[in-house]
DNA sequence: CATGAATGAGAGTTCATTCAT
DNA sequence: AATGAATGAACTCTCATTCAT
């Protein structure tokens, strides 16, 4: 009499809203996002994802927590044996160019999260943006220590570099959309390859000594 | 013991509405902006908002054509009388480093609208980011023609700029707080005009021909 | 500087405001109505309204007086002259079908104010609904002393005439939509006089003597 | 001091909300009807009810269905063995008539659908309402045919007989009131079996051959 | 007479969250 | 581990009505 109880493992029941929760937290950010079309989606019951996270927040945390600890491990994993600043850069810029692309949902996250001043941004995603700018900035450094960087300021260098990196994922749709409207070029067809090339020779132009 | 009489002044009461709407909008984005939250902030019925701006989503409309009607009239002004593509570039970070940084609810409305592949952008801010751009890609195409500027890819030169400057707008409090806690270099002292001369002298570098 | 103020005469206005009002109750229902909608359709001001009916269901009274002084007045005049019951029935039914199919609201006002038991009808709706009945009542008395009628109930025959001709009256869109979709006979294109003389011949065989 | 725990059955729920909305649905119609109303009413949340019926249109539609549905199964089922149009006719009516008594939102809601040329009826309601109607008129159909009936206008005689009864439903506080107040014959104190007798049989001598 | 600004109450609806099973 | 029923607070939006001018 009594329905058939889905029993899959706790893993995979938690792994999945993750990734779905990934999914819609980035297409429709924070507040859009509702926990009923997220269950939905998951086909699962609304209820486990509380029982599961806590809370929308509690989710929200691991979301980021998954994402920025995925693209952090894959930058590292990638600069393990370089040791020249040059080559560094250029391997942070493609690697997180290339993971951007294959995961748009990081730059769409980090954007969102960035442009409110981080009121309310959750300490572990604040922990872990710092992690990957600290990154970024020792390879910098090392570089004008070594002599090939001059004058650099490496927030604004990092902005300039991940910024728009992401902007160029997040706005590929209205890209396109704005290239068929007015005529005008918006690099709307521009692959990843292309764009990072392009900021990288641009980069190190910019910050080659004389 | 009696109430005090309102406004009564349509133009005060719908200005106050759109000014706090602005700030409310670029803080918590639009979903998280409650109009219930905005009538307290200004001492006004909640009506009053349906009352003179139809619905949610018609408010946020004319904030944004508010805002972006501001940038673009104030880059135009300041750029009469300016040929020289060089220093129209400048002219034009400058002002547009200077807007955003006194309004910074700009920076904050536009990297949330392009943070999620403008999905549900509205149209007016749609072709009035559009406006903007093609103002900025034309000093650089006019660059281009008169030598000035070389291996130019218009886009991405805009999001090197434009989403710096928003980024270190919207950032401003985590960068102070970043630098607290690990001490590192964010360059959370440098006020919006070394900034923006930074970003300047870089992307001259960057673009003048060798 | 102070803009110009439509000057009309009170009457003009207090009767466009009733005749208004008279259009959107019977088509939309009481609480369907709004006074807003109202004014647009009078080109006034809400205000206005009020000023001249105080509140809703004043103005809702001041139409069903209206109504219905038209049609017991209309009624009474046709029937002047006439000595005959059975004329008088058939004069009563046929004044009341012309009126009710040139002023179609009162059919509609009637159904929907007798389809929920009366229960916050208005005092002078009631009784002007009495009136009415009263005089049908009368002739059918009349009728039986001169023994023309037999077997009265007038209550019951009075709901159907004037019961059915309301709805011939209401339903004539749903009429020709049901023909059109089933194909059955709806009487939608009968017009109203073969609808009351249909009505006359079978009232009065149904009520003639043996 | 612990709350009482509330149902957690879905069917009692589901059938009680049904059943409070065709009280407040008959009794006051669509628009007066207020969700929070009925939830008191219920003693029920008030998001249970978009739980169980998503909307207030969709609670009104399956309102609806319960109740033709009931009221078309109680006639097929009296109707079975029958085979002669004039016993056939009588019992639609008496059916009908049994049925609108016990059940008095039937004639509310009909009226009041009825009211106003179905402007926004519905699919649902116009359908369920013409399959009556065509049963209605089959059976006078067949009258005819067997020449038991003549110059049937099968339309016309459903309102008489189907309009008179809702009326008659509908009505009985009022003319209990106006019985008081003029003293007149409102068919106050007749109960449904009279009413249905009295029916049938004017309705028979008025399609009776001669 | 006439207006537009203002209001409070309440409408339908959604949502994160909890509870009993 | 999993479910569906239940909830309260909040949401956007509408409406009859009033007030100052």
């Amino acid at each position: 009499m009594t329905k058939p109880v889905k029993r899959r493992d706790a893993k995979k029941s938690k792994k999945l809203i993750l990734d779905c929760a990934i999914k819609l937290f980035s297409t429709n950010g924070y507040s859009s996002t509702s926990m009923e079309e997220l269950a939905k989606m998951c086909d699962l019951n609304k209820a486990m994802i509380f029982y599961y996270y806590k809370t929308k927040q509690g989710l929200y945390e691991a979301v980021i927590i998954q994402i920025l600890d995925e693209i952090y491990a894959t930058i590292i994993k990638e600069n393990t044996d370089i040791s020249k600043p040059m080559e560094e850069l250029e391997s942070f810029v493609k690697t997180y160019a290339l993971f951007a692309c294959s995961h748009s949902y990081l730059p769409s996250l980090l954007l969102r999260e960035l442009s409110d001043s981080g009121a309310q941004m959750p300490e572990t995603l604040f922990s872990h943006m710092r992690k990957l700018y600290i990154l970024f900035a020792s390879i910098l450094d090392r570089g004008v220590k070594k002599g090939c960087f001059e004058d650099v300021i490496p927030m604004i260098v990092y902005f300039m570099v991940v910024g728009t990196l992401n902007l160029m994922v997040t706005t590929k749709p209205l890209r396109i959309k704005a290239h068929e409207i007015d005529g005008i070029d918006t690099c709307s067809t521009c692959d990843m390859d292309e764009i990072s090339e392009y900021l990288i020779k641009k980069i190190k132009k910019m910050l080659k000594e004389k």
